[in-house]
DNA sequence: CATACATACATGTATATACTTTTACCCGAG
DNA sequence: CTCGGGTAAAAGTATATACATGTATGTATG
């Protein structure tokens, strides 16, 4: 018999904190499978109906996923939104019934300039590491791809191959990201921008900046750049979903 | 005493819906002041949970907000996603501390081309709204906006003043959007966006072409052409967040 | 051995009921 | 007129109960 805190929020966040909780610490492990209802009603003494709120809840939040009949599961790591979808261009070519490849220019330890520093949010000049990735979608080239890392967060990365594991599948697998900064723009290609993605100097192609964060920590910067003739973001959304 | 459709659907979806629908079309107006639990409860023949469970999720959706002791309200017109707020540039401008003025170049009823009312999903070619706008900042033309609307949902679309009110509050405030469709692209501005924006033919501009959905029906498409350099999208986004 | 049925178990929905908490409003005392 | 308390009404939470629905599994039957 487990005893929930004795705060003042109402039950079934008490019974949404203690699932949190136990999905966070590796409880369930394995199969990843939750007790089920009645087993969860015994064990913390509430009634079924707030139980199965709580539950309704994370699964909406996309933390679980339920199959009548079988159970509750902890939800696969989540792809999220929209707006990070889109970032994920190797999985996007591939939908398309594409060839995707990477190229990898760079991959190093730098110190960060004051400006890069600022943005990583850092006191102190630590260095980091730098990554220059060109991706190709049927051998023509489209993104040329610019990622800062911070190693606190994600060790080792400049140690890996990322012609073969694309850097965003690597990065979402290393570290959670629970916030995310976007801007988009359009610019006119630079010398070396142009000769890597192919195109003509003065171009157009779409910037797209991006800062995630691991609670308070910056995890990565990117910095994307399309080649505006062939490619564009897509999303579609549904406000009112919610299950 | 109404009687609900005869779906398969959960009895508390037929209550959003019943809900959603009287938004639509208006009931409930002036105050904006939904029925309470107990008479919903009456006038529709169910218990107070399933009212209860249909107003809340319909509240955690952004349609209603709800006050403890007061009663329950159509929510003000929504900034919902990150996505969809980048588009109100009226008061994205605003909130810059900038001035924000509008100059109407087209507001008229056309009949569609073969290609637009496909968009529309439109089987036959009924006539439909076409605007085209130019917002300024600070007297600094920053966006050259052209929508095309359909008359059955927005009527007298053709009859507003949208050098006052922006098109975007009033799209918003007229009809509710259940999904949204964007794509984001880099592209030279041509010779008349040029003029209208102010720069050079074939300057970056960043387009962003959308399409909202009210229910099974395409609501608006929309055209937004941003001046490159004087724009860019941003967004921040908390993915974890979940109530 | 394979198929079909029965069964157990899990989640999903719906109801009736009770109590709590918050808010607005009325009305009386000062 | 003002302050204050009482009261009604509304949403919020919690429970017990019942039945519906989907899934897996074991067993009997051909």
């Amino acid at each position: 018999m487990i005893t929930l805190p004795d705060t003042a929020s109402p039950l079934y966040e008490k019974v949404k904190d203690y699932i949190l909780t136990n999905i966070g610490t590796g409880q369930w492990g394995k199969d990843r499978k939750l007790p089920s209802e009645n087993e969860l009603v015994a064990s913390l003494g509430v009634s079924r109906m707030t139980v199965h709120r709580a539950l309704r809840e994370l699964t909406a939040a996309g933390f679980l996923t339920r199959l009548q009949g079988v159970g509750t599961f902890i939800a696969p790591p989540r792809p999220q939104s929209t707006l990070i979808e889109i970032n994920n261009i190797a999985a996007e070519i591939v939908e398309r019934g594409n060839r995707h490849r990477s190229e990898v220019l760079v991959l190093e330890t730098i110190t960060p300039t004051k400006e890069l520093a600022l943005s990583f949010e850092f006191a102190k000049r630590v260095s980091i590491y730098h990554s220059v990735v060109v991706n190709f979608e049927n051998d023509l080239p489209v993104q040329l791809e610019e990622r800062f890392v911070n190693p606190s967060l994600i060790p080792d990365y400049d140690k890996q191959d990322f012609s073969k594991t694309a850097t965003y599948d690597y990065l979402m697998q290393k570290t959670p990201v629970t916030e995310v900064e976007h801007i988009i723009s359009a610019i006119p290609a630079d010398a070396e921008t142009a000769r890597h993605l192919g195109i003509d100097v003065g171009a157009c192609c779409l910037f797209l900046h991006r800062r995630t964060w691991t609670g308070a920590v910056v995890a990565t910067i990117s910095k994307l750049t399309y080649a505006g003739s062939r490619y564009s973001l897509g999303s579609r959304y549904s406000p009112s979903k919610h299950s």
